[in-house]
DNA sequence: ACTTGATCATTT
DNA sequence: AAATGATCAAGT
């Protein structure tokens, strides 16, 4: 297997080295590119996805875009269980909290990000180390008819009490499928939003995250588990 | 046992 | 400061 670090040129490519990989650990595919395998996750949450972007030739770092523009293609890792049960939520993108006029579901982030998402499992307990938790089969996913409605319908809830300033009201309960939930490097940092009276409120910034109920869902309907 | 709110590293 | 990659760990 070689330490790719080349952007893969179609689908096709990408698939082909996602299921590559499939039955190997971390340490072995972290041995490829002369990387050491962190004790925990602690300090490096985001070590797992970014090993397996450099292993499949993404290569559009922290820009705002897909990990595979060219493809379409939105590459996410995610943690399960022997059962094939997502052990975490998943992270979509940051909830825009002000200047959203016209925004609609259809033009909406979450809805572009999620368009193609190559899902790539990770048997990921957290007794098992790091180094020995092994990659799952690749999953090419668009959402269907029905986990599109899923979705569009906690995003319009959870978008119109953020355009009527009550960002500050919604908690993780809120959604059944999408929910909304801080995501900053700690719970000082501010960003605008509106609050009650359409005035500008500075409050922590929010993500979309997809809760484990969705992304369930999705894995047995392909995987058939 | 499980979820919510908090947090960590890195890049732009 | 805000985006990327997410998981941790306190609280219920």
């Amino acid at each position: 297997m070689p330490a790719i670090i080349n952007e893969p040129q179609d689908i096709n490519e990408l698939m082909f080295r996602a299921q590559a990989i499939a039955g190997f650990n971390l340490q072995q595919i972290a041995a490829l590119h002369q990387l050491s395998v962190p004790d925990d996750l602690r300090k490096q949450k985001g070590w797992i996805g970014q090993l397996l972007e450099l292993h499949l030739g993404a290569t559009a770092g922290s820009k705002p875009i897909q990990d595979f523009p060219a493809l379409g293609v939105e590459l996410k890792t995610i943690p399960i269980n022997a059962q094939g049960k997502p052990l975490e939520t998943t992270f979509v993108c940051v909830a825009p909290l002000t200047g959203n006029h016209g925004v609609t579901w259809q033009t909406c982030s979450v809805a572009n990000k999620l368009k193609q998402v190559l899902w790539i499992p990770v048997l990921g307990e957290r007794d098992i180390p790091v180094a020995e938790r092994i990659v799952g089969s690749p999953l090419l996913w668009q959402p269907d008819e029905i986990e599109n409605m899923q979705l569009q319908e906690d995003w319009e809830e959870l978008m119109d009490m953020i355009a009527l300033g009550q960002v500050e009201q919604i908690t993780a309960h809120h959604g059944k499928y999408l929910q909304l939930r801080p995501k900053a490097a700690n719970n000082k940092i501010r960003t605008k939003a509106y609050g009650s009276e359409g005035e500008i409120i500075q409050v922590r910034p929010r993500g979309f995250y997809l809760k484990k109920a969705f992304t369930h869902q999705l894995l047995k309907k392909h995987f058939n588990i």
